[in-house]
DNA sequence: TTAATTGTTCCATTATTGCGAACGAGAGCA
DNA sequence: TGCTCTCGTTCGCAATAATGGAACAATTAA
């Protein structure tokens, strides 16, 4: 006999529990349907029908239709042999709508294009969303190297130049905190993965009013990051300016530098302006 | 009493209906969330409860607790006075993703990249999917304005050249039914809005082996694209390389014109050393 | 003030879900 | 070749869980 549920699958508590998250805990089958399009990665992009239904610990026939349901709206597709499923065009259309418009800077597309034809340089701005950056807007320049991390990238604390801005603007408790959860991973030898020496480089920053990575993230690859401050003081988002390290003379270092903390600058007072 | 049933969510036909689609109807949950999510669009990037119900024409309470999902799931958020919501930031990043796992032509950026460099000019890849082109990869020069079609735009069958190219594929027949479907829209006083200029451009494009529009889409602005042919001989891609028609001699346009066929010959080969 | 919005919560009911079972189709193996 | 295992897909049924409707408090409009 059925009997045995394994579990509920909304992690709706019992019946009458005396919790909050009663009527918040409904609609199980979107919620179902999101959790199967956030299962795909640049590391996993196809998946079949069982594979899902094991890794979510669901049947296979409610999988099926809800893929059946997510293909029909255009959010999947089938492989050309149908028997695995891949991203749809409608996902990456939305996804696409929701950068343009979830982009609460989209004024500040006009500067950072002069700003990466002026310095040859890659820029790109990153909005502070949960504990990390989330890169909404890129301007690459064809001088060099395509971009490693590219738009709609979640880029966490101690990536390059930007984790360390973001950093800046928290206290050392909560870095230490979110160290303790997340680690310090090592991207290239040059990476800070010892907590003094990331909470010292923080403190830098905090002093100069700015970041720089040299190849902690990308070998040979040299950028500065700023902060854009919100009206309210506090962080908005980070500008972060990034080229290739050779063919860089000291004083040039110096005026890439310099040009984005004005840069930055005058975006944070721009959205001043603009609020 | 209760009584009258409006109309069945999924359009489920009565009970017991002969028809297919009985499973297939299911799912209705993330059906319906899945709609919320398509309901955004630029020129109505935010919704409150009872707007989208009054849309969908379905209740209130139902709608609430939909969005309520969508935004737990990070793929909405409030606006700051917490009565509408906005497309959230897990809706760009999934959609970003997607852009990169879609892009069946990943390996074609390089190529894109350095025409873009050397023509000064915007270049964009697009996709067929279903009757349109799909923007899947673009490559901004820094030189000109922005570009008008940003990635993941939707581009109909007689925007521009691109739509040209696509429409050479077709036979006039299936031509004729698509312009019958969705009419010639004018975007400036250079646009074919007449079916009979319309033909006569794609048979020139068919004769040529590219399509070129002169402001056809944008005042001023100067466009050739170019077909990327598959294996199999079915388009695959189309090429779209345009930048502002002034400071262009005829010789210069003639260059560009051939520098634009000749790359998208090129990916067209290399397409078929990588299947 | 009243009246009509808004977003939110509760409850009975019914539609959706979970699950077992069975199907044809491939892949792998002997 | 046939056997077996797994795949995706479809069906039916009982029961859970999502649904629509009504009522809620909080705003805004008149």
């Amino acid at each position: 006999m059925a009997a045995i549920r394994k579990k509920t699958v909304n992690d709706r508590p019992g019946t009458g529990v005396p919790a909050e998250a009663k009527d918040a805990a409904r609609s199980a089958g979107l919620r179902r349907g999101l959790q199967i399009l956030c299962l795909f990665s640049e590391a996993r992009p196809e998946w079949g029908v069982s594979e899902i239904a094991r890794e979510m610990e669901v049947h296979k026939s409610r999988i099926h239709r809800s893929l059946k349901t997510l293909e029909d709206m255009g959010f999947l597709r089938k492989t050309p042999d149908t028997r695995r499923y891949l991203m749809g065009f409608k996902t990456f259309e939305i996804g696409s709508l929701a950068g343009r418009l979830t982009n609460r800077m989209a004024w500040a597309r006009h500067d950072l294009r002069q700003l990466a034809r002026r310095l040859k340089a890659t820029v790109s701005l990153r909005l502070v969303v949960d504990d990390d950056l989330l890169v909404v807007d890129m301007i690459e320049s064809l001088d060099h190297l395509p971009a490693h991390m590219p738009q709609g990238a979640r880029v966490p604390l101690n990536y390059g130049a930007g984790g360390q801005v973001l950093a800046a603007s928290l206290t050392d408790e909560a870095i230490r905190s979110l160290i303790r959860k997340h680690g310090l991973p090592r991207y290239t030898a040059k990476s800070l993965t010892q907590e003094v020496d990331f909470l010292s480089a923080v403190r830098r920053v905090r002093r100069e009013g700015y970041a720089v990575s040299d190849g902690e993230t990308i070998p040979g690859s040299f950028s500065v990051a700023a902060p854009i401050v919100a009206p309210e003081g506090t962080l908005a988002a980070v500008l972060v300016v990034s080229r290739p390290l050779d063919g860089l003379s000291r004083s040039a270092i110096k005026a890439f530098a310099a040009s984005t903390v004005e840069a930055a600058h005058q975006l944070s007072r721009r959205a001043i302006e603009a609020a």
